[in-house]
DNA sequence: ATGGCGGCTCGCAGCCGA
């Protein structure tokens, strides 16, 4: 089994792209975050016609997640139960025997501003969140845009970014206490290329200079992790006309 | 080469993102 998680940056605006993107990786599940379209309004039929099924969870503007998948998903999930939130950041979905969590984590805006206090109050719920999904479903896989670089080789400038939103400790501490849930970060189960990142600024050419962020990620349970095979993150797709500013994270599940 | 921010809206300027 493929699986995979993207930051499309607004799912109309990306939809030629991912259909592209289905058609020559054929994932056969993927979380989508920042789909910023309503529910009304989800691409369904074209993502039908490309061959998958998807669950949403979406609003106007900000946020929105989505989990694409080519066999049913049952069990749908929307939110974190114990955290009412406006903002449409969570769903989770069963397919294929393993339970997907798609996260779309809050951006924080600047350590000590109203929205990192929000975001450190969403992480400590997601922990109790994933524990209790865990409890339920022990093959887990937790998907998304977290919004944390967990370590310095996760930035590409670690001293410009010490302490910055997004590589902050008590984030990083998030990040921990998840795996210390009993999660592995697939990427992290393989040697990589050194500087490996997920995210580039639009601006001042980030992207050809390679000057990005690793904060999109996959988590796979205990149960999950011996069958990974490979992850990578596809920085191809982050060339070209209209990008998303994320590529895209794949991992490969064997047996 | 991978290219100088892009996507959104009670839009035409200002917000948000990371």
């Amino acid at each position: 089994m493929k699986l995979a998680t993207w930051n499309v940056n607004s799912l109309y605006i990306r939809l030629p792209r991912l259909i592209a993107w289905l058609a020559a990786h054929q994932p056969d599940v993927v979380g989508l975050q920042e789909t910023k379209v309503e529910d009304a309004r989800f691409p369904a039929l074209e993502i039908a016609a490309a061959g998958y099924q998807a669950v949403f969870l979406g609003q106007r503007t900000y946020n929105g997640v989505a989990i694409l998948s080519k066999l049913p998903a049952a069990d749908v999930l929307a939110d974190m139960p114990e955290f009412p939130d406006d903002h449409k950041r969570v769903l989770a979905a069963t397919v294929g025997g393993i339970r997907f969590v798609c996260f779309y984590v809050p951006n924080g805006q600047a350590v000590g501003s109203e929205k990192y206090q929000y975001k450190l109050r969403w992480l400590a719920a997601a922990t109790d969140y994933l524990r209790h999904e865990l409890q339920r479903f022990p093959r887990l896989a937790v998907v998304g845009d977290f919004n944390i670089a967990p370590e310095d080789r996760d930035v590409h400038d670690p001293e410009l970014w010490r302490g910055q939103v997004l590589a902050s400790e008590p984030e990083r501490a998030a990040f921990r206490d998840w795996q210390a849930l009993g999660f592995d970060d697939a990427f992290r189960l393989f040697e990589q290329p050194e500087k490996s990142f997920s995210w580039w600024d639009y601006r001042q050419l980030a992207f050809p200079k390679n000057r990005g962020l690793r904060i999109d990620h996959i988590l796979l349970s205990s149960a999950l992790a011996p069958s990974c095979r490979a992850c990578r993150i596809d920085r191809d797709a982050r060339k070209g006309d209209k990008p998303s500013d994320h590529a895209p994270v794949v991992a490969e599940l064997g047996g």
